[in-house]
DNA sequence: TCCCGGCTGTTACCATCGGTTACCGAAATG
DNA sequence: CATTTCGGTAACCGATGGTAACAGCCGGGA
Protein backbone atom coordinates (compact mmCIF):
# COMPACT_ATOMS: atom_id res chain seq x y z
CA UNK A 1 0.00 0.00 0.00
CA UNK A 2 2.06 2.75 1.06
CA UNK A 3 4.68 2.44 -1.82
CA UNK A 4 1.48 3.04 -4.49
CA UNK A 5 -0.13 5.31 -1.72
CA UNK A 6 -2.91 7.92 -3.84
CA UNK A 7 -2.30 11.21 -2.25
CA UNK A 8 -4.78 14.19 -2.90
CA UNK A 9 -3.64 17.57 -2.13
CA UNK A 10 -6.31 20.28 -1.59
CA UNK A 11 -5.41 23.49 -1.82
CA UNK A 12 -6.40 27.13 -3.71
CA UNK A 13 -2.96 28.17 -4.50
CA UNK A 14 -2.32 26.42 -8.38
CA UNK A 15 1.30 26.50 -7.46
CA UNK A 16 1.42 24.98 -4.30
CA UNK A 17 -0.40 22.19 -5.70
CA UNK A 18 2.07 21.64 -8.83
CA UNK A 19 5.06 21.88 -6.73
CA UNK A 20 3.66 19.30 -4.36
CA UNK A 21 2.22 16.76 -6.82
CA UNK A 22 5.45 16.85 -8.67
CA UNK A 23 7.74 16.43 -5.67
CA UNK A 24 5.45 13.18 -4.11
CA UNK A 25 5.01 12.12 -7.63
CA UNK A 26 8.66 11.99 -7.76
CA UNK A 27 9.19 10.00 -4.63
CA UNK A 28 6.98 7.32 -5.85
CA UNK A 29 3.51 8.26 -4.86
CA UNK A 30 0.44 8.87 -6.78
CA UNK A 31 -1.28 11.98 -6.42
CA UNK A 32 -4.43 14.02 -7.46
CA UNK A 33 -5.56 17.73 -6.82
CA UNK A 34 -8.24 19.66 -5.71
CA UNK A 35 -8.97 23.30 -5.45
CA UNK A 36 -11.61 23.55 -2.78
CA UNK A 37 -13.58 21.37 -1.02
CA UNK A 38 -16.47 20.62 -3.52
CA UNK A 39 -13.95 18.96 -5.95
CA UNK A 40 -12.35 17.63 -2.88
CA UNK A 41 -15.31 15.37 -2.25
CA UNK A 42 -15.97 14.76 -5.63
CA UNK A 43 -12.58 13.63 -6.40
CA UNK A 44 -13.15 10.75 -3.08
CA UNK A 45 -16.38 9.48 -4.43
CA UNK A 46 -14.47 8.37 -7.66
CA UNK A 47 -11.09 7.44 -6.67
CA UNK A 48 -9.65 5.30 -3.67
CA UNK A 49 -7.48 8.00 -1.75
CA UNK A 50 -5.12 7.22 1.20
CA UNK A 51 -4.48 9.98 2.42
CA UNK A 52 -5.55 13.81 2.04
CA UNK A 53 -3.01 17.05 2.44
CA UNK A 54 -5.35 19.82 3.11
CA UNK A 55 -5.00 23.24 3.26
CA UNK A 56 -6.60 24.89 6.26
CA UNK A 57 -7.30 28.51 4.04
CA UNK A 58 -9.59 27.48 1.42
CA UNK A 59 -12.50 29.92 -0.50
CA UNK A 60 -15.75 28.35 0.46
CA UNK A 61 -15.52 25.84 3.12
CA UNK A 62 -12.45 25.54 4.93
CA UNK A 63 -9.70 22.50 6.05
CA UNK A 64 -11.29 22.41 9.71
CA UNK A 65 -15.06 22.18 8.89
CA UNK A 66 -13.96 19.76 5.96
CA UNK A 67 -12.05 17.78 8.23
CA UNK A 68 -14.56 17.69 10.81
CA UNK A 69 -17.59 16.89 8.15
CA UNK A 70 -14.80 14.14 6.75
CA UNK A 71 -14.71 12.78 10.24
CA UNK A 72 -18.60 12.98 11.21
CA UNK A 73 -19.27 10.49 8.21
CA UNK A 74 -17.12 8.64 10.17
CA UNK A 75 -14.10 8.51 7.18
CA UNK A 76 -10.77 7.00 8.98
CA UNK A 77 -9.04 8.65 6.04
CA UNK A 78 -6.10 10.22 7.15
CA UNK A 79 -5.37 13.99 7.05
CA UNK A 80 -2.39 16.28 7.04
CA UNK A 81 -2.90 19.71 7.60
CA UNK A 82 -1.40 22.90 5.78
CA UNK A 83 -1.26 25.82 8.17
CA UNK A 84 0.03 29.09 8.05
CA UNK A 85 2.56 29.99 10.25
CA UNK A 86 2.19 30.41 13.90
CA UNK A 87 -1.34 29.96 14.13
CA UNK A 88 -1.19 27.47 17.27
CA UNK A 89 -5.09 27.59 17.91
CA UNK A 90 -5.87 26.71 14.32
CA UNK A 91 -3.08 23.79 14.56
CA UNK A 92 -4.17 22.66 17.84
CA UNK A 93 -7.89 22.69 16.66
CA UNK A 94 -7.18 20.71 13.78
CA UNK A 95 -5.78 17.94 15.61
CA UNK A 96 -8.50 17.99 17.99
CA UNK A 97 -10.99 17.84 15.35
CA UNK A 98 -9.21 14.74 13.85
CA UNK A 99 -6.80 15.46 11.36
CA UNK A 100 -3.84 13.28 12.02
CA UNK A 101 -0.95 15.96 11.55
CA UNK A 102 -0.04 19.22 10.60
CA UNK A 103 2.77 21.01 8.66
CA UNK A 104 3.41 24.83 9.04
CA UNK A 105 3.71 26.84 5.97
CA UNK A 106 5.82 27.66 4.13
CA UNK A 107 7.72 24.25 4.26
CA UNK A 108 10.23 21.95 3.37
CA UNK A 109 8.76 19.29 1.02
CA UNK A 110 11.04 17.09 2.14
CA UNK A 111 9.40 17.44 5.75
CA UNK A 112 5.98 17.06 4.24
CA UNK A 113 7.28 13.78 2.68
CA UNK A 114 8.14 12.57 5.67
CA UNK A 115 4.89 13.43 7.54
CA UNK A 116 2.89 11.50 5.27
CA UNK A 117 5.07 8.35 5.15
CA UNK A 118 4.41 8.35 8.68
CA UNK A 119 0.95 8.87 8.86
CA UNK A 120 1.07 6.46 6.45
CA UNK A 121 2.77 4.10 8.17
CA UNK A 122 0.74 4.43 11.32
CA UNK A 123 -2.60 3.94 9.68
CA UNK A 124 -4.65 1.05 10.80
CA UNK A 125 -5.17 -0.90 7.39
CA UNK A 126 -8.68 -1.48 8.43
CA UNK A 127 -11.55 -3.69 7.20
CA UNK A 128 -12.29 -0.74 4.65
CA UNK A 129 -9.05 -0.41 2.99
CA UNK A 130 -7.76 -1.64 -0.08
CA UNK A 131 -9.57 -2.32 -3.11
CA UNK A 132 -12.10 -4.24 -1.44
CA UNK A 133 -11.76 -8.26 -1.25
CA UNK A 134 -9.58 -9.06 -3.95
CA UNK A 135 -12.11 -11.34 -4.78
CA UNK A 136 -12.44 -14.97 -3.82
CA UNK A 137 -10.01 -14.43 -1.10
CA UNK A 138 -10.65 -17.19 1.50
CA UNK A 139 -9.51 -17.47 5.21
CA UNK A 140 -9.57 -20.39 7.25
CA UNK A 141 -9.43 -20.50 11.10
CA UNK A 142 -9.55 -23.48 13.13
CA UNK A 143 -11.12 -25.67 10.57
CA UNK A 144 -13.37 -22.98 9.88
CA UNK A 145 -13.56 -20.45 6.16
CA UNK A 146 -14.33 -17.36 5.65
CA UNK A 147 -15.06 -16.40 1.77
CA UNK A 148 -14.78 -12.38 1.60
CA UNK A 149 -15.63 -11.95 -1.70
CA UNK A 150 -19.27 -14.31 -1.28
CA UNK A 151 -19.56 -13.87 2.19
CA UNK A 152 -19.78 -17.12 3.44
CA UNK A 153 -19.06 -19.22 6.26
CA UNK A 154 -18.23 -22.83 6.09
CA UNK A 155 -18.34 -24.60 9.23
CA UNK A 156 -14.81 -27.72 9.76
CA UNK A 157 -17.51 -30.35 8.41
CA UNK A 158 -18.40 -28.75 5.51
CA UNK A 159 -21.92 -27.00 6.35
CA UNK A 160 -22.20 -23.50 5.25
CA UNK A 161 -23.74 -21.70 7.76
CA UNK A 162 -25.71 -18.35 6.85
CA UNK A 163 -24.44 -15.32 8.53
CA UNK A 164 -25.93 -11.39 9.02
CA UNK A 165 -24.24 -8.64 7.92
CA UNK A 166 -23.66 -7.57 10.98
CA UNK A 167 -22.13 -10.78 12.31
CA UNK A 168 -19.98 -11.28 9.13
CA UNK A 169 -18.56 -7.56 9.46
CA UNK A 170 -17.91 -8.45 13.13
CA UNK A 171 -16.31 -11.67 11.89
CA UNK A 172 -14.21 -9.95 9.30
CA UNK A 173 -12.65 -7.53 11.59
CA UNK A 174 -11.79 -10.30 14.49
CA UNK A 175 -9.89 -12.65 11.63
CA UNK A 176 -8.52 -9.55 10.04
CA UNK A 177 -6.85 -8.84 13.89
CA UNK A 178 -6.65 -12.41 15.27
CA UNK A 179 -4.69 -13.19 18.20
CA UNK A 180 -5.49 -9.33 19.86
CA UNK A 181 -7.41 -7.72 22.10
CA UNK A 182 -9.79 -5.52 20.27
CA UNK A 183 -12.22 -2.35 22.14
CA UNK A 184 -15.23 -2.47 22.03
CA UNK A 185 -14.39 1.13 20.58
CA UNK A 186 -12.28 -0.36 17.62
CA UNK A 187 -14.62 -3.37 17.32
CA UNK A 188 -17.11 -1.11 16.99
CA UNK A 189 -15.52 1.41 14.77
CA UNK A 190 -14.57 -0.90 12.26
CA UNK A 191 -16.94 -3.25 11.63
CA UNK A 192 -19.87 -0.67 11.86
CA UNK A 193 -17.87 2.82 11.77
CA UNK A 194 -19.24 4.15 14.55
CA UNK A 195 -18.06 4.67 18.29
CA UNK A 196 -19.74 4.04 20.98
CA UNK A 197 -22.26 5.79 23.11
CA UNK A 198 -22.46 5.82 26.73
CA UNK A 199 -23.86 1.90 27.69
CA UNK A 200 -23.34 1.13 24.23
CA UNK A 201 -24.14 -2.61 24.60
CA UNK A 202 -24.37 -3.48 21.19
CA UNK A 203 -20.87 -5.29 20.44
CA UNK A 204 -21.70 -7.60 23.43
CA UNK A 205 -24.84 -8.15 21.59
CA UNK A 206 -23.05 -9.33 18.39
CA UNK A 207 -20.50 -11.15 19.92
CA UNK A 208 -22.92 -12.77 21.34
CA UNK A 209 -24.83 -14.04 18.43
CA UNK A 210 -21.74 -14.75 16.69
CA UNK A 211 -20.40 -17.25 19.54
CA UNK A 212 -23.66 -18.36 19.06
CA UNK A 213 -23.50 -19.16 14.91
CA UNK A 214 -19.23 -20.83 15.49
CA UNK A 215 -20.83 -23.08 17.93
CA UNK A 216 -18.31 -21.30 20.79
CA UNK A 217 -19.43 -21.40 24.44
CA UNK A 218 -19.84 -17.93 25.93
CA UNK A 219 -18.82 -20.00 29.64
CA UNK A 220 -15.48 -21.06 28.25
CA UNK A 221 -15.10 -19.72 24.68
CA UNK A 222 -12.29 -21.24 22.58
CA UNK A 223 -12.18 -18.79 19.60
CA UNK A 224 -13.49 -15.78 20.78
CA UNK A 225 -12.77 -14.89 24.79
CA UNK A 226 -13.84 -12.18 26.60
CA UNK A 227 -11.21 -9.46 28.09
CA UNK A 228 -13.05 -7.95 31.21
CA UNK A 229 -12.71 -4.48 30.79
CA UNK A 230 -10.65 -4.45 27.32
CA UNK A 231 -12.64 -6.08 24.89
CA UNK A 232 -12.78 -9.45 23.40
CA UNK A 233 -9.94 -11.74 21.40
CA UNK A 234 -10.08 -13.83 18.69
CA UNK A 235 -7.71 -16.45 19.09
CA UNK A 236 -7.42 -18.59 16.49
CA UNK A 237 -4.67 -18.80 14.17
CA UNK A 238 -5.95 -17.39 10.77
CA UNK A 239 -4.10 -18.74 6.97
CA UNK A 240 -5.15 -17.41 3.89
CA UNK A 241 -5.91 -20.22 2.13
CA UNK B 1 -7.10 3.45 28.62
CA UNK B 2 -6.33 6.80 26.75
CA UNK B 3 -7.37 8.75 30.11
CA UNK B 4 -5.72 6.47 32.15
CA UNK B 5 -2.11 6.41 29.80
CA UNK B 6 1.03 6.50 31.30
CA UNK B 7 4.13 8.88 29.73
CA UNK B 8 7.44 8.69 30.55
CA UNK B 9 8.82 12.16 30.04
CA UNK B 10 12.69 12.42 29.13
CA UNK B 11 14.34 15.45 29.07
CA UNK B 12 17.77 16.75 31.36
CA UNK B 13 16.09 20.21 31.79
CA UNK B 14 14.53 19.59 34.93
CA UNK B 15 12.57 22.71 34.81
CA UNK B 16 10.81 21.26 31.67
CA UNK B 17 10.24 17.98 32.81
CA UNK B 18 8.45 19.61 36.02
CA UNK B 19 6.00 21.87 33.68
CA UNK B 20 5.28 19.30 31.58
CA UNK B 21 4.56 16.74 34.08
CA UNK B 22 2.63 19.19 36.31
CA UNK B 23 0.28 20.21 33.37
CA UNK B 24 -0.16 16.46 31.50
CA UNK B 25 -1.26 15.03 35.24
CA UNK B 26 -3.36 18.28 35.56
CA UNK B 27 -4.65 17.13 32.21
CA UNK B 28 -5.78 13.31 33.78
CA UNK B 29 -2.58 11.83 32.65
CA UNK B 30 0.22 9.86 34.54
CA UNK B 31 3.37 10.85 34.32
CA UNK B 32 6.95 9.75 35.13
CA UNK B 33 10.32 11.61 34.30
CA UNK B 34 13.54 10.62 33.51
CA UNK B 35 16.92 12.69 32.75
CA UNK B 36 18.80 10.68 30.41
CA UNK B 37 18.28 7.86 28.20
CA UNK B 38 19.90 5.54 31.31
CA UNK B 39 17.12 6.57 33.76
CA UNK B 40 14.48 5.87 30.50
CA UNK B 41 15.05 2.36 30.24
CA UNK B 42 15.04 1.71 33.96
CA UNK B 43 11.98 3.34 33.80
CA UNK B 44 10.62 1.83 30.75
CA UNK B 45 11.72 -1.99 32.81
CA UNK B 46 10.21 -0.51 35.89
CA UNK B 47 6.78 0.82 34.72
CA UNK B 48 4.03 0.10 31.98
CA UNK B 49 4.44 3.22 29.72
CA UNK B 50 2.14 4.26 27.12
CA UNK B 51 4.03 6.80 25.62
CA UNK B 52 7.88 8.43 25.65
CA UNK B 53 8.08 12.26 25.58
CA UNK B 54 11.84 12.55 24.36
CA UNK B 55 13.78 15.51 24.39
CA UNK B 56 16.65 15.19 21.26
CA UNK B 57 19.18 17.10 22.43
CA UNK B 58 20.30 15.05 25.72
CA UNK B 59 23.98 14.35 27.54
CA UNK B 60 25.12 10.91 26.87
CA UNK B 61 22.51 9.06 24.37
CA UNK B 62 20.81 11.28 22.26
CA UNK B 63 17.26 11.10 21.22
CA UNK B 64 17.48 9.97 18.30
CA UNK B 65 20.17 7.33 19.28
CA UNK B 66 17.66 6.44 21.99
CA UNK B 67 14.71 5.89 19.21
CA UNK B 68 16.61 3.72 16.71
CA UNK B 69 17.54 1.71 19.60
CA UNK B 70 13.85 1.45 20.95
CA UNK B 71 12.98 0.71 17.53
CA UNK B 72 15.47 -1.87 16.96
CA UNK B 73 14.39 -3.14 20.06
CA UNK B 74 11.24 -3.94 18.09
CA UNK B 75 8.84 -1.93 20.73
CA UNK B 76 6.12 -0.03 19.22
CA UNK B 77 5.98 2.11 21.88
CA UNK B 78 4.93 5.66 20.80
CA UNK B 79 7.31 8.57 20.85
CA UNK B 80 6.38 12.57 20.24
CA UNK B 81 10.31 14.05 20.07
CA UNK B 82 10.87 17.07 21.43
CA UNK B 83 13.41 19.52 19.46
CA UNK B 84 15.02 22.90 19.08
CA UNK B 85 13.12 24.97 16.74
CA UNK B 86 14.16 25.05 13.50
CA UNK B 87 16.21 22.21 13.13
CA UNK B 88 14.43 21.06 10.19
CA UNK B 89 16.72 17.88 9.25
CA UNK B 90 16.63 16.71 12.58
CA UNK B 91 13.29 16.36 13.26
CA UNK B 92 13.15 15.08 9.51
CA UNK B 93 15.38 12.39 10.37
CA UNK B 94 13.49 11.71 13.69
CA UNK B 95 10.11 11.22 11.99
CA UNK B 96 11.75 8.19 9.59
CA UNK B 97 13.98 7.24 12.39
CA UNK B 98 10.33 5.97 13.75
CA UNK B 99 9.51 8.91 15.81
CA UNK B 100 5.72 8.85 16.12
CA UNK B 101 5.76 12.76 15.63
CA UNK B 102 7.28 15.84 17.28
CA UNK B 103 7.00 19.12 19.10
CA UNK B 104 9.35 22.36 18.22
CA UNK B 105 10.41 24.23 21.60
CA UNK B 106 9.70 26.38 22.41
CA UNK B 107 6.25 24.50 22.65
CA UNK B 108 2.73 25.19 24.13
CA UNK B 109 1.68 22.93 26.50
CA UNK B 110 -1.61 22.60 25.10
CA UNK B 111 0.18 21.59 21.40
CA UNK B 112 1.60 19.15 23.34
CA UNK B 113 -1.02 17.26 24.93
CA UNK B 114 -3.08 17.81 21.76
CA UNK B 115 -0.41 15.85 19.57
CA UNK B 116 0.18 13.18 22.42
CA UNK B 117 -3.78 12.10 22.57
CA UNK B 118 -3.72 12.14 18.65
CA UNK B 119 -0.86 10.05 18.74
CA UNK B 120 -2.46 7.80 21.73
CA UNK B 121 -5.60 7.66 19.34
CA UNK B 122 -3.57 6.68 16.44
CA UNK B 123 -1.51 4.10 18.35
CA UNK B 124 -4.39 1.82 19.54
CA UNK B 125 -4.13 -0.86 17.09
CA UNK B 126 -0.25 -1.16 16.93
CA UNK B 127 1.05 -0.77 13.27
CA UNK B 128 2.41 -3.94 13.00
CA UNK B 129 -0.03 -5.46 12.58
CA UNK B 130 1.39 -8.92 12.57
CA UNK B 131 -0.30 -12.19 13.72
CA UNK B 132 2.51 -12.14 16.57
CA UNK B 133 1.80 -10.77 19.79
CA UNK B 134 4.23 -8.05 20.45
CA UNK B 135 6.55 -10.56 22.84
CA UNK B 136 7.03 -14.10 22.77
CA UNK B 137 3.90 -15.73 22.11
CA UNK B 138 4.26 -18.98 24.41
CA UNK B 139 6.18 -18.88 27.58
CA UNK B 140 6.69 -22.19 29.57
CA UNK B 141 7.64 -22.28 33.55
CA UNK B 142 8.54 -25.32 35.93
CA UNK B 143 6.28 -27.27 33.82
CA UNK B 144 3.34 -24.83 32.98
CA UNK B 145 2.92 -23.66 29.72
CA UNK B 146 1.33 -20.05 29.37
CA UNK B 147 0.23 -18.86 25.40
CA UNK B 148 -0.17 -14.65 25.16
CA UNK B 149 -1.90 -15.54 22.06
CA UNK B 150 -4.56 -17.08 23.04
CA UNK B 151 -4.79 -16.62 27.10
CA UNK B 152 -4.47 -20.31 27.76
CA UNK B 153 -2.96 -21.87 30.58
CA UNK B 154 -1.72 -25.14 30.76
CA UNK B 155 -0.69 -27.23 33.52
CA UNK B 156 2.78 -29.51 33.97
CA UNK B 157 0.19 -33.07 33.23
CA UNK B 158 -1.60 -30.88 30.22
CA UNK B 159 -4.64 -29.85 31.71
CA UNK B 160 -6.08 -26.43 30.55
CA UNK B 161 -6.70 -23.95 33.33
CA UNK B 162 -8.58 -21.43 33.11
CA UNK B 163 -7.55 -17.90 34.74
CA UNK B 164 -9.66 -14.49 34.86
CA UNK B 165 -8.58 -11.90 33.02
CA UNK B 166 -7.22 -10.41 35.80
CA UNK B 167 -5.52 -13.62 36.77
CA UNK B 168 -4.16 -13.99 33.51
CA UNK B 169 -2.35 -10.21 33.55
CA UNK B 170 -0.91 -10.94 36.73
CA UNK B 171 0.87 -14.16 35.37
CA UNK B 172 2.33 -12.64 32.66
CA UNK B 173 3.39 -9.41 34.48
CA UNK B 174 5.58 -12.26 36.72
CA UNK B 175 6.49 -14.31 33.62
CA UNK B 176 7.66 -11.59 31.74
CA UNK B 177 9.86 -10.30 34.68
CA UNK B 178 10.97 -13.49 36.64
CA UNK B 179 13.51 -14.03 39.24
CA UNK B 180 13.07 -10.43 39.95
CA UNK B 181 11.32 -8.70 43.34
CA UNK B 182 8.21 -6.54 42.07
CA UNK B 183 6.42 -4.28 44.12
CA UNK B 184 2.76 -4.18 44.74
CA UNK B 185 2.67 -0.87 42.73
CA UNK B 186 4.81 -2.55 39.72
CA UNK B 187 2.35 -5.35 39.72
CA UNK B 188 -0.08 -2.85 39.92
CA UNK B 189 1.16 -0.73 37.15
CA UNK B 190 1.96 -3.43 35.01
CA UNK B 191 -1.27 -5.37 35.46
CA UNK B 192 -3.71 -3.02 35.80
CA UNK B 193 -2.23 0.30 34.31
CA UNK B 194 -3.38 2.04 37.72
CA UNK B 195 -0.99 3.00 40.77
CA UNK B 196 -2.37 1.61 44.05
CA UNK B 197 -4.38 4.04 46.45
CA UNK B 198 -3.68 3.93 50.16
CA UNK B 199 -4.60 0.34 51.70
CA UNK B 200 -4.96 -0.90 48.68
CA UNK B 201 -5.05 -4.85 49.19
CA UNK B 202 -6.15 -5.56 45.46
CA UNK B 203 -2.60 -7.21 44.62
CA UNK B 204 -2.50 -9.53 47.22
CA UNK B 205 -6.15 -10.85 46.60
CA UNK B 206 -5.28 -11.32 43.26
CA UNK B 207 -2.16 -13.09 44.04
CA UNK B 208 -3.86 -15.36 46.74
CA UNK B 209 -6.10 -16.28 43.50
CA UNK B 210 -3.10 -17.08 41.51
CA UNK B 211 -1.77 -18.95 43.62
CA UNK B 212 -4.54 -21.61 44.17
CA UNK B 213 -4.81 -21.40 40.61
CA UNK B 214 -1.04 -23.05 40.05
CA UNK B 215 -1.91 -24.93 43.21
CA UNK B 216 1.00 -22.76 45.13
CA UNK B 217 0.56 -23.55 48.83
CA UNK B 218 0.65 -19.82 50.48
CA UNK B 219 2.10 -20.68 53.77
CA UNK B 220 5.34 -22.74 51.79
CA UNK B 221 4.97 -20.86 48.27
CA UNK B 222 7.20 -22.08 45.72
CA UNK B 223 6.30 -20.08 42.30
CA UNK B 224 5.08 -16.99 43.50
CA UNK B 225 7.00 -16.08 47.44
CA UNK B 226 6.17 -13.27 49.27
CA UNK B 227 8.91 -10.58 50.09
CA UNK B 228 7.96 -8.94 53.52
CA UNK B 229 7.90 -5.20 53.01
CA UNK B 230 9.02 -5.51 49.35
CA UNK B 231 6.23 -7.28 47.35
CA UNK B 232 6.63 -10.67 45.56
CA UNK B 233 8.76 -12.70 43.82
CA UNK B 234 8.47 -15.01 40.87
CA UNK B 235 10.97 -17.59 41.14
CA UNK B 236 10.88 -19.92 38.15
CA UNK B 237 12.72 -19.98 35.34
CA UNK B 238 10.74 -18.80 31.84
CA UNK B 239 11.77 -20.12 28.57
CA UNK B 240 10.26 -18.98 25.58
CA UNK B 241 9.01 -21.89 24.29
C1' DT C 1 -50.57 0.56 0.68
C1' DC C 2 -50.17 -2.79 4.25
C1' DC C 3 -48.23 -6.82 6.20
C1' DC C 4 -44.53 -9.86 7.34
C1' DG C 5 -40.06 -11.40 8.54
C1' DG C 6 -35.31 -10.69 9.43
C1' DC C 7 -31.79 -7.72 11.39
C1' DT C 8 -30.06 -4.65 14.94
C1' DG C 9 -29.87 -2.22 19.01
C1' DT C 10 -32.06 -1.38 23.74
C1' DT C 11 -33.75 -2.88 28.04
C1' DA C 12 -33.67 -5.81 31.76
C1' DC C 13 -32.21 -9.47 34.53
C1' DC C 14 -28.83 -12.50 36.15
C1' DA C 15 -24.03 -14.58 36.68
C1' DT C 16 -19.40 -13.71 37.43
C1' DC C 17 -15.34 -11.00 38.43
C1' DG C 18 -12.49 -8.08 41.05
C1' DG C 19 -11.76 -4.80 44.77
C1' DT C 20 -12.79 -3.50 49.61
C1' DT C 21 -13.49 -4.63 54.24
C1' DA C 22 -12.65 -7.29 58.04
C1' DC C 23 -10.60 -10.68 60.71
C1' DC C 24 -6.94 -13.67 61.79
C1' DG C 25 -2.33 -15.42 62.15
C1' DA C 26 2.65 -14.76 61.30
C1' DA C 27 6.62 -12.02 61.54
C1' DA C 28 9.03 -8.20 63.20
C1' DT C 29 9.87 -5.08 67.11
C1' DG C 30 11.19 -4.05 71.73
C1' DC D 1 6.34 -11.93 76.12
C1' DA D 2 3.46 -7.94 74.64
C1' DT D 3 2.79 -5.05 70.90
C1' DT D 4 2.69 -3.66 66.31
C1' DT D 5 2.82 -4.34 61.54
C1' DC D 6 2.22 -7.00 57.53
C1' DG D 7 0.16 -10.47 54.63
C1' DG D 8 -3.59 -14.31 53.62
C1' DT D 9 -8.10 -14.85 52.56
C1' DA D 10 -13.34 -15.23 53.51
C1' DA D 11 -17.12 -12.59 52.63
C1' DC D 12 -19.42 -9.07 50.71
C1' DC D 13 -20.78 -5.71 47.01
C1' DG D 14 -20.48 -2.80 42.99
C1' DA D 15 -19.05 -3.23 38.16
C1' DT D 16 -18.91 -5.77 34.09
C1' DG D 17 -20.49 -9.05 30.73
C1' DG D 18 -24.04 -12.71 28.66
C1' DT D 19 -28.25 -13.00 26.68
C1' DA D 20 -33.56 -13.31 26.51
C1' DA D 21 -37.09 -10.49 25.26
C1' DC D 22 -38.67 -6.74 23.00
C1' DA D 23 -39.04 -2.72 19.79
C1' DG D 24 -37.87 -0.10 15.72
C1' DC D 25 -36.41 -0.27 11.08
C1' DC D 26 -36.15 -1.77 6.49
C1' DG D 27 -37.06 -4.37 2.39
C1' DG D 28 -39.91 -7.57 -0.12
C1' DG D 29 -44.00 -9.12 -1.44
C1' DA D 30 -49.24 -9.19 -1.97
Amino acid sequence: MEPNAHILVVDDDREIRDLVARFLTRHGLRVSTAKDGAEMRRLLDERRIDLIVLDLMLPGEDGLSLTRSLRAARSAIPIVMLTAMGEDTDRIVGLEMGADDYVAKPFNPRELLARIKAVLRRAQPGPEDGPAPPHGSRLGFDGWVLDLGTRDLTSPDGVMVALSAGEFSLLQVFVEHPRRVLSRDQLLDFARGRSAVPFDRSIDIQVSRLRRRLGDDAKDPQLIKTVRGGGYLFTAEVDKA
